[in-house]
Order: C-alpha cells, then structure tokens, then sequence
DNA sequence: GTAGGGTTAG
C-alpha cells in the first residue's frame, strides 16, 4: 500500500500533502472519488488544487516537462466541467494548461475559449492570465486574436507587467509580425534580458539573422538562453559554422551551455559532417552531467549516423534511457544511411513491440532503408502496411522511396507505371527519382521523356538537367548532352558546383571542382598526380561517362580529376596517417567515377558510402569514409602481390 | 486561506 492508499484510509485526509504524493492518474482518480464521497469536491479550494494537480503535478516538475500531460489534461477538462461556478485560480489552470499543451490546435484553442467564457460570467482577467491566453494566440498564429487581446491587456493596465511584455513580443513573432515585435520594444523603457532574448527570436522567426546577431551583441546582459537562442537560430537556418563558432566563443566566456544549446551544436557538426567537433561536443555533455537527455541523446545519435559512425549512433541509441518515436525514427534514418536495410527493418519492429506508433517519417526512414538495401518486397509490404494498418495516406516522399525502390532494382516500367498511378500529382522529386533509376540502368528512352517533364516542372533546377545530360552521357548520345547544355544556357540555369567537405584537426576544408583557392593546393594536386598514377598501375580506368562534354576521352579523364571528392581525398591523404579515417561530405551525390575510384582505394582501405538524404536524387549529400590502414608506399603493392597470387 | 507567469532543443 502506498502513501496514498494509506492517507485515503484516514478520517479526514489532508488534502495538500496527499496531492503533493500522487504519482498519476490512477491515484488521482481515487483522491476524486474520494472527494466527491465526503462532499469536500464542492469545496472550491479543494477542486482548484486538484485542477492545479493536473495543470502542473509534482512528478513533471522534476526535471520541467513544458507540454504537461495531455492524459491529465484531458482529465482537467472534465473536472472543470463538473464545477458549477469557476473562479478566476481555475480558469487560469486551465487557459495555462491549454496553452501548453503539446499535440493539436484544438487545446490553445480552448485557452481562448475559457479567456472568453470567464469574461462572460463576469470575472477579470489577471495578469497571471494573460501570458497563457497570449501563448496560445502565437501557437495558433492567430495575429488578429492577438492584437485584440493586446488592446485588452492595454485597458486592464497590464502593459507594463514584464511577463506579459514577452509573451506579447512572443505572440508577434509566432505571427511573424516583426514591425509590432519592434515598436513595442522600442517603447519598453528599461528591458531586461528575457526581453532581449524574445527579440532575437522575432529577427530569428522573418529570417534576418545577421539583425538578430547585432542584437545579440549589442544587448546589456546575456544569459545562457539567450546564448542558445542564438546557436539554435544559426542551426535552423543553415549557418553551421556561425553556431559552432559562437559556441566556441561561449566556452571561453565560461558560460556552461544547456541542454537546447547543445542540442544545436550536434546538429550543426551532423550537418557538417564534422565529427571531431561533434565528439568534442559529446565530451562536452559528459562532463557538464547533460546525459541523459532524450532531445540530446537523439542528437547524439543522428550526429554520429551522419558523420558516418554508425556503429557509435547504435551503442549510444542502445544506452538511451527512455526513447520516444523520434529517436527510433533518428535511429533508423541513420540506419537507412548506412545501407543497413535489414538491421532498419527490425528495429520498425522493435519500435512496435514497444508501444511506440510509427509516424510518417518513419515510414520515410524505412522505405528508404529498403530501397537503398535493396530489400524491394519488404518495401512494398511496408508500403502498404502503412495504408491498412496505420490509416496513413501515404505523402510525396513515400511515393519517392518506392519509385526509388523499383528502379534502382532495375524494375523501370513498374516504377513508371506506378508514378502515372499515384493518386496525388507527382512532384519534381518523384519524377527525379525516376530520372535517377534512368540513369543507373542506362536507359535513355525512358530518361529523356521523364527528363521533358522535370525540366518543365522546374526550369531552374540545375540537378535535373545535369542529371538528364548524365543519362545522354551514359548511352553515349553526345548531341543530347550538347543539347541539354543549350537549353541550359537559354534558360539561364547554372550547375550547381558541387563541393566537399573535408574535416582535419577540428577545421572543415571546403573543395569545388577545379578549385585553386586552397592555401595547399600545390601539394594537393601533385598527391593527386601520384595517386592516380598508383591506382592506373593497378588497373583503374577513369569511368568517363558522367562527363558532361563531348570531348576526347583523355581530357574527360583530366575534367575528372579535378572532381572536389577527389582533391578531398588527396588532401586527407595528404594529412592522415595510416588507421587515420578520411571522410568526406557532399553536398550532392558522388559521381560515379569517383565512386568507382574509392571502391579502387579498397586495395589498400577500407571505403563506404553513406548518403545523408532519405531517398538519393540530385542535391542530396553522400559521405564518402576512408578507413586508412597503412601507408601507401609499403601496403599497396604488397597487397597487390597478395591478391595476384590468390 | 489557496497558487499560478515570459525566452532556447532532437
């Protein structure tokens, strides 16, 4: 018998310390029969601190969980509606519990309603209430709903409550109304640093981040949320580098990052590919005590998955102490990177065996692990298990993951068939997937008819094209790849330059095409020269047909060589000793010859592939590892000799 | 008599 139990079976329990003790809804539910028995529930007081139990109960104070939960919401609204006149405690329990809510729109919605109900029947709102009913305005992004109840919050005299200044800077900026976030600073007299920080946000939310940074420097105080608030607005909108450089500033500052901060840092170094700094990061979180963390953990996770070590994304993801769908999901992708399409599958059902429902970017995940391991009728089984047993309508990148599937096993008319019978009209990306299954199984035919229509679908897209003149390429048609050059330059679209990314001693290197900016590029080219040299002697033929011009086959081979993976490479042989590992990210897939070329450097490394992007089509990123396992002089030729004589 | 508030994350 619990505590609980044992207080319940008193005379007259004390009310207080027995909520304080209930450790969920079962017992909640014995505390308000047991109210309801003994008549002390008409009792305003004692309904108000149940309410509040729900609202916020003692066992999500530690450590704070912001969403609340919904089983004990839901519970609040029903008692709420047994209780004939609510005060003003009770309407703000529930505008606050409403407002917080994690899942739907239906419950902020309900912060407005009790807001308006408790007005009619008479009661004033406080200014306790208004940074909840101004929460769910911005969840909603409801501008017009938010600027009357500004008004409100002017007429009441609540203008100049500091709380309620935030959640109204707070509201503008969900409602990306930066003009009204600024004019009601500007007239704020002495703001303090919440009030700072919500600025960031607003500059954050309408995408002027460079503003957003002069704030940031320029503020009189800053606290840690400010610093993550920043680092978090580098990392969502794509300024890697900045995030990690403003967290290496906060380090020297001495200020101990947090959890959310750090939760940005890992996914800056999963987007770089940087995994030194990320295991720098790592080091970072161990030392501060911010494992375990469920967000962090899943950091983890997808920050080793994409720079390529999925062997540590499994035994962190293993150790996790509790997992949700989104690490599964996170666990998965990484899998699905990795070509692990099996291992992928069975975890889909470890997931289930553990209650967790699948979402549809898990279905996402999955397919995509089918289609890169190959695995084609467990993906289609999947598929339509997705449909039958979860109810889900299957969205455009499902459609992708199964063309992808079908024709990468080569079944080209299948995957055709399918796209012209989707029950949603196909996007660029299906038609691309399509395009790219063209181009592996060289077929022409079907490549330029699908081509016509991508290239209608998006004139701009550069990849399309490329990838078009690529399937010309293969089949040897010249004159389709000089055409689609022309049509190019009519319509003004540029190639894309795809680039590499290499990391050595905690800095990421960046290569294009025919790059000659590095400061080594000297060296860099002559390792290359001898390079290819050694890899000739053992029989390495440039594959040439990716080339986009229709030039002799020797200056093919030279445009080949200075491929930005392949300067990477001869730079990190360049730097790394033997049982270094090489990495390389990518910001578009790898070309075949230097896919070709690192299967090649597998006489004396070890080499994988790893694509970043949940189905491979123009613009995703590949990353390329190179396992070193000796120096080149002594094991090349040795292992050479090896193989010769097996 | 009650107690309740603002900014950051995978």
């Amino acid at each position: 018998m619990g505590a609980v139990e044992r207080t319940l079976g008193h005379k007259s329990p004390r009310l207080v310390p027995l909520l304080e003790a209930c450790s969920g809804l079962p017992q909640l539910k014995a505390i308000h029969a047991h109210m309801l028995r003994t008549h002390i529930f008409s009792d305003v007081f004692c309904a108000s601190r149940l309410l509040a139990f729900c609202v916020d109960p003692p066992h999500h104070r530690h450590p704070p969980q912001p969403h609340g939960s919904p089983l004990l919401l839901d519970y609040a609204l029903w008692v709420f509606s047994l209780v004939d006149s609510p005060n003003l405690f009770m309407y703000n329990a529930m505008i606050r519990g409403c407002a917080r809510a994690a899942a739907g729109d239906h419950y902020p919605l309900g912060s407005l309603h009790f807001y308006c109900q408790m007005q009619r029947r008479g009661l004033q709102p406080d200014n306790l209430t208004y940074p909840f009913v101004l929460k769910a305005c911005g969840r909603l992004r409801c501008r017009g709903t938010g600027r009357q109840v500004h008004g409100q919050v002017v007429r009441r005299g609540f203008e100049l409550d500091a709380h309620v200044q935030s959640s109204l800077l707070h509201m503008y900026a969900s409602c990306g109304d930066a003009c009204a976030a600024r004019s009601l600073f500007d007239g704020i007299e002495r703001p303090d640093v919440v009030l700072w920080t919500s600025m960031i946000k607003v500059y954050n939310q309408c995408g002027d981040i460079s503003f957003a940074r002069r704030l940031f420097d320029i503020m009189p105080e800053r606290n840690v949320v400010t610093w993550s608030s920043m680092i978090c607005a580098y990392t969502k909108n794509g300024h890697f580098d900045e995030a990690l450089d403003l967290f290496r500033v906060m380090k020297l500052e001495n200020i101990k990052a947090n959890e959310p901060a750090m939760a940005s840092v890992l996914s800056s170094c999963a987007s770089l590919g940087a995994l030194q700094q990320g295991e720098r990061a790592h080091d970072y979180i161990v030392q501060n005590n911010l494992l375990p963390n469920l967000i962090v953990g899943t950091a983890l996770v997808n920050m080793y998955a994409k720079c390529g070590d999925v062997g540590r994304a499994i035994s962190i993801f293993e150790k996790l102490p509790e997992k949700d769908w989104l690490s599964w999901t996170t666990m998965i992708a990484g899998l699905a990177m990795h070509g692990y399409g099996t291992m992928a599958v069975d975890y889909l059902c470890k997931m289930i065996e553990e209650k967790l429902a699948p979402r549809e970017i898990t279905f996402t995940a999955v397919l995509s692990a089918c289609s890169h391991g190959g695995l084609v009728e467990k993906g289609l089984e999947l598929f339509e298990s997705m449909k039958k047993d979860y109810a889900m309508d299957p969205g455009m990148e499902h459609y992708g993951c199964l063309v992808d599937l079908l024709g990468r096993a080569g079944r080209l008319e299948e995957a055709e068939k399918f796209v012209l019978g989707m029950p949603i009209q196909p996007d660029a990306s299906v038609w691309g997937a399509l395009l790219g299954a063209c181009r592996i199984h060289r077929n022409a035919e079907m490549g330029e008819r699908v081509g016509k229509i991508l290239t209608e679908l998006q004139p701009a897209h550069s990849g399309y094209y490329v990838l078009m003149s690529n399937v010309y390429a293969t089949a040897n048609q010249w004159e389709g790849v000089t055409g689609m050059r022309h049509v190019m330059r009519e319509r003004g679209v540029n190639k894309s330059p795809g680039h590499s990314l290499i990391e050595m001693e905690g800095t990421v290197h960046r290569f294009v095409m025919g790059d000659k900016s590095h400061p080594e590029i000297g060296k860099i080219e002559e390792m290359w020269k001898e390079i290819s040299q050694r890899i000739r002697s053992v029989g390495y033929v440039g594959n040439t047909t990716e080339v986009l011009f229709d030039i002799e086959e020797e200056e093919k081979e030279s445009a080949l060589a200075k491929h930005s993976e392949k300067l990477a490479v001869a730079f990190g042989l360049m730097k790394t000793g033997p049982g270094d590992t090489i990495r390389i990210i990518k910001n578009l897939r790898v070309c075949e010859d230097c896919h070709e070329l690192s299967k090649g450097f597998q006489l004396w490394a070890s080499v994988s592939m790893v694509s970043q992007s949940a189905y491979s089509r123009p613009g995703t990123s590949v990353v390329v590892i190179l396992q070193q396992f000796g120096d080149a002089d002594d094991v090349v030729p040795k292992i050479i000799e090896e193989e010769a004589a097996a």
